[in-house]
DNA sequence: CCAGTTCCCGTTGACGCCCATATCAGCCCA
DNA sequence: TGGGCTGATATGGGCGTCAACGGGAACTGG
């Protein structure tokens, strides 16, 4: 009763947002869609880290893990640049266990940072995905679109022979 | 869910960060993780060094002592960074010894350099990891991520959005 | 004999494992 | 084309295990 699934255009992408709750024990479902893709991978654990500038965090595979590892290989290991980049992506990072029904707890870790309490906002981000409380992702796709919008005007202003 | 998932990944890294209370005879528990990490390699001391410009010990087991000693090894005999080297590494640091609840007590060592009083951070780093007073590890965390945030502001602005 | 330390045990709470249920979406068939 | 069926997903909750923690007792060295 083992059936292929019937994804004929598995992308390996993670794509789309959902929101979810967290329950009376601290636990959120990944949705389905992110869990197959990390399966397929053949990953069994997460790995996220707290964005830099924004309340959210970044999650994937061992493999993002890996990214930020050979990113640090290249800086000299005796500067403070490697350090603080490691002290970042160790630190600041942390595996998060997916239980048998697909679930993660939401910790302290993920609370302080995020500011979610009882709901997760789950977003694709192509070769990753983000954990965001529901409300400030809204807000922050608002400042997304506005800063967008206002490139696009300055882009047209400048045209008719605006200043720098 | 068909249960035929590999659930062993054990990636042999210390990452994430979890702070613990120390008691009353002075004993704080190493996190579980960091400890099976340890027992892997077989290690049952712990090799504390007081880190050079931060209040806090970084910790491994004797495979961090021998970075330490072939890093000195490298330096010319004749010359004092080798001497001052040697100093560093045996002088400022301590084997801590781990009782078979996994507990480890917390000597005036570790308080001084750290400023520790009764509850202690420990912070994955990779290979090793890093014990601190949890209110200067928020202050110093706060530091790394803004010097990385500018960091990153300064690329975007020579590049012009690279590709991540 | 005392102080510090090590061993060992019990408690508690968090977490992982398992099962149950509701809700929903797609599918088949009338 | 619409309605019921089917399977998957999200979610709730019971329960056992283990880590963190507190404290008694034995041990050791001075």
């Amino acid at each position: 009763m083992r059936r292929r699934k019937r994804l004929s255009c598995v992308m390996d992408l993670f794509l789309s947002s959902s929101v979810n709750r967290i329950d009376a024990k601290g636990r959120v479902s990944v949705p389905a869609k992110f869990r197959t893709i990390l399966q397929q991978r053949g990953f069994s654990e997460l790995y996220a880290l707290r964005a830099l500038d924004i309340p959210a965090l970044d999650v994937g595979g061992q493999d993002l893990l890996d990214v930020y590892q050979k990113r640090i290989a290249q800086e000299d290991p005796f500067l403070q640049t490697a350090d603080d980049m490691a002290f970042f992506c160790y630190g600041d990072g942390a595996f998060l266990k997916v239980d048998q029904d697909g679930r993660i707890t939401v910790s302290e870790f993920l609370r302080g940072h995020t500011g979610i309490t009882d709901e997760v906002a789950f977003v694709g981000r192509g070769h990753f995905f983000q954990i965001w409380e529901p409300g400030r992702l809204a807000a922050y796709g608002a400042e997304v679109r506005a800063r967008l919008l206002r490139l696009r005007q300055a882009a047209s202003t400048r045209a008719d022979g605006g200043t720098e």
